[in-house]
Parts: C-alpha cells; sequence; structure tokens
DNA sequence: TGTACATCAGTGAACGCGCGTTCACTGATGTAC
DNA sequence: TGTACATCAGTGAACGCGCGTTCACTGATGTAC
C-alpha cells in the first residue's frame, strides 16, 4: 500500500463529515433546541472550522431540512415494520403500543427532534414537520379506512380519526422523549397509558354514528 | 393643577412599563418563539433602553415565567367561565368545542404560547408549563370525576382520560392559533373536529371497562 | 507505471454586528418637616 | 403651604463576546496522458 494510495475515497470522507454535522446538529439540538444552536457551535462539535460547514449546506435552514427529512424516515420505517409484523393482526392494540414505546426509546433524538420543532422551531423547519406530518395523517387514514369497523365511514371521519392517533402518538413520543433513562416502571405506565387511549378510541369506533 | 402634581404616580408608571415588556415579549415571541428574542429587542420594542428592563425582571428567564404565569390564568378562567356557563350542563361536547374555540380565537397569543414554548422554549420556561399543564389536567380530572358516567372509575383512570382531553385542547388550541384570520370557514371545521373527538372519546366512556 | 495538472474539502484570518451586562448619571416623583 | 432631601425608573456610554460570512489559501485526492 504505496502513499499515493487512499484510504478512503474523498466523496466517502465528504459523506462522512456530512453525517458527523446532521449527528452533531441533532445532539445539540436536544438540549437547546435547533433554533437556539449555532453554525459555529455545530461545526466545532463536528471537528471542522466553520467555513467548512458551507461545503456541505448552504445555511442552517438547509440542515434543518435535511434533519427533518432524517427523522420522518425513521417515523416512516417505523409504520412499515408494524405493517410487517404478524402480531399486530393479532392484538393491534397492545401490539402498537408495544412498538410505539420500543421504536421511540430507540430513536430518542429523531422523535425528540419532531416533537420540539413543529412548534418553536424556525419557520421552515415547522412548516416542513407540519406538512410531514398531515401527509403521514393521510397515509395511517388509508390503513385505518381498511379495518372492519371503519371500513363504510366516509372520509373526513377516517381521517379525523386518523389525526386523533397521529396526535396521541406524538403526544406518547414526546413522554417516551422525556423520560429519564433506566426507569423501566415509567416506561411500563407510559406503554400502558398509550394501550388505554387507543382502547378508549377504538371502542368509541364501534359506537359511531350510533 | 400646578407643576407638582404628577399625572401618574411613579407605582402606576412602572406597572405600565411592566405590562408593556410583557405585551412585547408576547408579540415578538409569536413570530420567533421566546427562546429566540433578545432582552434588547423586547426592550426596544417595549420603548425603553435595554438597561432599564433590569428595574422590571432580572434576567429573561424571569420574565418567561411571569408570562407563562399570565398565560396559564387566561386558561385557568376559560374553564372557570365555562363551569359557569349553563349550556354547559345541556350539551357538554358542542359548548366545550364552542367555548375552546372561541376562547383561543379571542386570545391567541397566550395559547399560543403555551403550545409553542411547551417544547423548544428555554428549559426553565419549559418546566413551568408542564407543571402548570400537569396540574391542570389534575384539577380537570376532579370535575370529570363528578360525571355520571365516570363518578366509580379509579383515579388513574379518570387521570388518563383527563390526560387525553387536555391533550386534544392544546392541539385544537394550536390549531386555531395557526388558523389565518378571517376564515368562519376553518374555524367552523377545527370546531367540528374537536366536537367530534370529544364525542368519540365520550362514547368510549360508556363502553369502558366491558 | 510515473508525471503534471485539476479538483475541492477543509483552513485560518478578518470583518462588522447585535448581544448581555457594568457603571455612573439624571431628573421626575415621593416624603419629612 | 413651601423647602430640602431621598428615592428610583429610566439613560447612555462602554465592555468583551460569539455570531455569520468573506476571502485567499493549502494540500490530499483524483485524472489525463
Amino acid at each position: 500500500m504505496s502513499d499515493s494510495v487512499p484510504v478512503e475515497t474523498r466523496q466517502a470522507q465528504k459523506e462522512r463529515t456530512r453525517q458527523a454535522i446532521l449527528a452533531s446538529a441533532l445532539e445539540l439540538s436536544q438540549t437547546q433546541g435547533f433554533a437556539q444552536i449555532s453554525l459555529r457551535q455545530v461545526s466545532r462539535h463536528a471537528g471542522i472550522v466553520p467555513t467548512a460547514f458551507y461545503r456541505h449546506f448552504e445555511s442552517m435552514d438547509e440542515l434543518g431540512l435535511a434533519l427533518v427529512e432524517q427523522c420522518f424516515m425513521t417515523l416512516r420505517s417505523m409504520i412499515r415494520d408494524a405493517q410487517r409484523d404478524s402480531k399486530v393482526f393479532d392484538n393491534i392494540i397492545d401490539s402498537s403500543a408495544e412498538i410505539l414505546v420500543g421504536v421511540v426509546k430507540q430513536n430518542k433524538a429523531d422523535f425528540g427532534f419532531i416533537a420540539r420543532e413543529r412548534f418553536g422551531g424556525q419557520s421552515v423547519v415547522q412548516q416542513a414537520i407540519r406538512r410531514e406530518l398531515e401527509a403521514f395523517v393521510s397515509e395511517l387514514a388509508v390503513l385505518l379506512g381498511r379495518l372492519p369497523n371503519i371500513e363504510n365511514w366516509d372520509t373526513e371521519d377516517v381521517q379525523m380519526v386518523s389525526r386523533l392517533f397521529v396526535r396521541n402518538m406524538v403526544s406518547n413520543a414526546e413522554e417516551v422523549v422525556e423520560m429519564p433513562d433506566g426507569r423501566p416502571d415509567l416506561e411500563e405506565k407510559i406503554k400502558e397509558g398509550a394501550r388505554r387511549q387507543m382502547r378508549l378510541i377504538v371502542i368509541g369506533f364501534k359506537e359511531w354514528r350510533s
């Protein structure tokens, strides 16, 4: 291996730095909120000089949008996995609560970002998150519309229930994110709360329009 | 009226300035979020010099806490009025939705502050809001516990339902706050959504524990 | 393969700016006599 | 009532600091021959 053979390609090194910037921004925004962190802080944490930041993002706004995209990919993959999981068919409520709490716990940073920056963030980031959340409500509405009790509802009602579910999902995610580490008792409590809320809503389904 | 007779007492003038600071901070945080605004911006908007700020608040943190208190007073007075309103007894759901949308619309700034700073704000402000919201959930739980369907539930269940209501209240408040002015159609849609969500939860009450 | 040139991620100095906070001050309001 | 002093909300200059952004640069990686 001579000196002229690079250990890593230029492209790979650039990608590594980009990921370092994204990870730094996500970590720093956990304590302070994305809108409060500076380009210089992110760069410092990522181990580059402030001017090098511009090789990857035009501005903090653009970095924020990249983070939104990343966090919603995590959220979407959660739903995809839940759909594949056969246990979900046997017991929608319990397994949904289980999956929700588990996935959120594994991805606190991502879900925390969505919950936190949905309001209070920079307006560009806020708008992006709201757009994504609204899209997510519609996607979930399609899934819900296939369930036995709901298949004959009109579109607006299904959309409303979907919104109710997403809201509670976000709220529960917020709780898990706030949860201190190493407190399985609290985790179980949140899971139980999520289960009860969903059961309450589902019971409502049956009697709806009566 | 001689020159030596003051038009306004020193104390009254000081209170006026304090209110100007609070109002300025509330207005400025609507667009940027409280954590993003500076002591100098608030002072400028209130028509005083930055150093005069310190005559009223020790820091921006203290100003934030004062705003939290102010906003929750608005929220509590909403509930108090709702309890007094006799229409509420005839039709809890419809009149609650009506009151919620109406009051929030009249106090967009206050409710917006709570919704926005609950996450993403400075940590002191965040903590204060969460404490107040949790207290509010408990207060509402006491009221709910007196309702016919619920009076025999165990405490935790009532607390959970109360949390569900408060969450949806906050979510609906968020929607009203985001609502552009002069769109009665949107307002009606939110009101209708709130009505449906509450009805859904109330239907769940009846079948609970079945 | 070796050489000569191009690319471009990361550097480091420099800039002007708004920030929070300090300090000694001013002058209207309030009070004691 | 008038006078002399105390109080204190608001002033204005000054400070050091971190910020975003500019610019010319460096030197390893990539490419053409």
